[in-house]
DNA sequence: ATATCGATTATCT
DNA sequence: GATAATCGATATG
């Protein structure tokens, strides 16, 4: 039974000089840790897929435009959450990397659900059925106890997959998590370790950029069915 | 299976 | 005025 999916040990904060470093290199050792909402309603999730912005020279980042009202945050400490609000309609997850005074960051593109699945469904707007005493068609989910909701597959698979999906499950607004401290545990929002280690990381060119879009600086876990679908036709 | 489109707003040219 | 680190719906093969 130690899938290992899911771990009963404490899950521990990573410190901020974990994120003072190249974007990259914070972007691959963030695979397997921990999302943690701490609510009314918490949810945690695991790191499946992520892409690593740089600095000004990179022109696919949003700091390539400088520091702005918008980009602040990646231009200051590291550890911290940047949030961006896109197309008119989602809220995109980043933690700001390197020193501060440098800019970079990480962008969170999936998650793999480990406890609150009923609260990341609700928050993304599902009907939850609830089986009585006939059999269940949808899936068994992850950490669940006997108020399971019931999902379908696909529902399941759509709560965290995609940056705009798993910012709406964790109810991740601007507004509210703009930079939000996520080294710290008091904080609403943070990133734990629970001593998972991963296997099988790939990489391949970023997901909806039109510059740099030859650097090989998206990372996830092979296999996983959290990661998102490369979108059929990218410009 | 792939392709296209509308939503809806912050930011930049 | 155009574009964007996206998503969900719809049309078509």
């Amino acid at each position: 039974m130690p899938d290992a999916q899911i771990s009963s040990a404490k899950i521990h904060p990573l410190p901020r000089a974990f994120y003072s470093r190249d974007p990259r290199r914070v972007a691959r050792e963030l695979l397997g840790k921990i999302l943690v909402r701490n609510d009314p309603r918490p949810r945690t999730a695991r790191i499946v897929e992520v892409e690593a912005y740089l600095g000004e020279k990179d022109p696919a980042s949003h700091s390539a435009a400088g520091n702005t009202a918008r980009t602040s945050v990646l231009f200051g400490p590291p550890g911290h959450a940047y949030i961006y609000f896109i197309y008119g309609n989602h809220y995109c997850l980043n933690v700001s990397c390197e020193p501060d005074g440098q800019a970079g960051g990480v962008l969170f593109r999936a998650l793999e659900p480990l406890s609150g699945v009923e609260e990341m469904a609700q928050a993304r707007g599902l009907e939850i059925h609830r089986p009585k005493n006939h059999g269940s068609k949808g899936l068994d989910l992850p950490n669940s106890d006997s108020t399971n909701a019931e999902l379908s597959h696909k529902e399941l698979i759509n709560l965290t997959s995609g940056p705009g999906r798993l910012s709406e499950a964790f109810s991740i607004t601007r507004p509210r998590d703009n930079g939000c401290d996520l080294t710290s545990p008091a904080s609403s929002l943070w990133i734990g370790d629970d001593g998972t280690r991963v296997r099988g990381i790939r990489t391949s060119p970023r997901i909806g950029i039109t510059k740099a879009t030859d650097k090989p600086w998206r990372y996830f876990l092979h296999g996983n069915p959290f990661v998102s679908r490369v979108r059929a036709k990218q410009k």
